[in-house]
DNA sequence: CAGTATCCACTAGGATACTG
DNA sequence: CAGTATCCTAGTGGATACTG
């Protein structure tokens, strides 16, 4: 089953026609905790299975073959398999998850100005720790 | 906890110091299934919760109700109560939440065109069912 | 209308161990 | 190195019913 008739029923008003249905395809594929950052990993060179391990960090080996898997089926990552010198496996991002350049982007702006404002935020607990501290 | 020091230990090289941990930040907040949407919803007009729960299809109000807060508590939604003809209670995007407005774009932007993508594609299995009906 | 309460099913994903 | 296999738990979130 793929996404097309899954957003066709029981929507009132402004669902289907727009923005709701848009984003829901985009989390569809891009969604959950792990792709987002597979891909960052694989932006930033990181080839190898052990290397985007090492640097997506907490993911599992499970659960990062998994996520290999589904965006090589979504069409955003290769797998190669050498055997020239040695059997080496690589994996490559593909020019079609170069289309996600603009929503990586923003995120990552968005999260840099975030973590900043957060920081700069006087209200939360810290302070009163702090103070507590200090006292 | 806030989201500070979480990524401060273990990692090699290129982890903290840049985009991983700014999606991670990121998606800490408007990751998930519902958040986005919910966003969305808002912004095109809906500020009642059976409107909301109407237009965000599939989502409970258990789920709607938690969203919320999550939100509120994050600083994308302020949650207005008013008593004067009667009493009507309205949700509302912050301007902070106007912040997200590059990443909502692009996301679905991005939507947009890989639907449209898959659809054309030729290679999967829909194309041949279809032959198999022509034949 | 605007939720809350309960119960329950599913599954994403962590821990650990193992293999070619 | 590049995974797979198993097991298991925590949390997400659906269904349903109820409340002020």
């Amino acid at each position: 089953m793929r996404i097309s008739d899954k957003n066709r029923v029981t929507h009132s008003t402004t669902e289907c026609n727009g923005k709701l249905g848009a984003v829901g395809d985009a989390l569809y594929v891009i969604g959950g905790k792990w792709k987002l950052r597979v891909i960052i990993a694989l932006s930033e060179g990181n080839r190898r299975f052990n290397d985007l391990q090492r640097t997506v960090s907490g993911i599992s080996a499970r659960v990062l073959s998994n996520e290999l898997k589904e965006l090589e089926l979504n069409g955003f990552v290769k797998r190669n398999v050498y055997t020239e010198p040695a059997v080496i496996i690589e994996y490559e991002l593909t020019e079609y998850s170069d289309t996600l350049d603009p929503v990586l982007q923003s995120l990552i702006n968005w999260g840099e100005m975030h973590r900043a404002k957060i920081k700069s935020d006087a209200k939360t607990a810290i302070l009163l720790t702090d103070q507590a501290e200090i006292a």
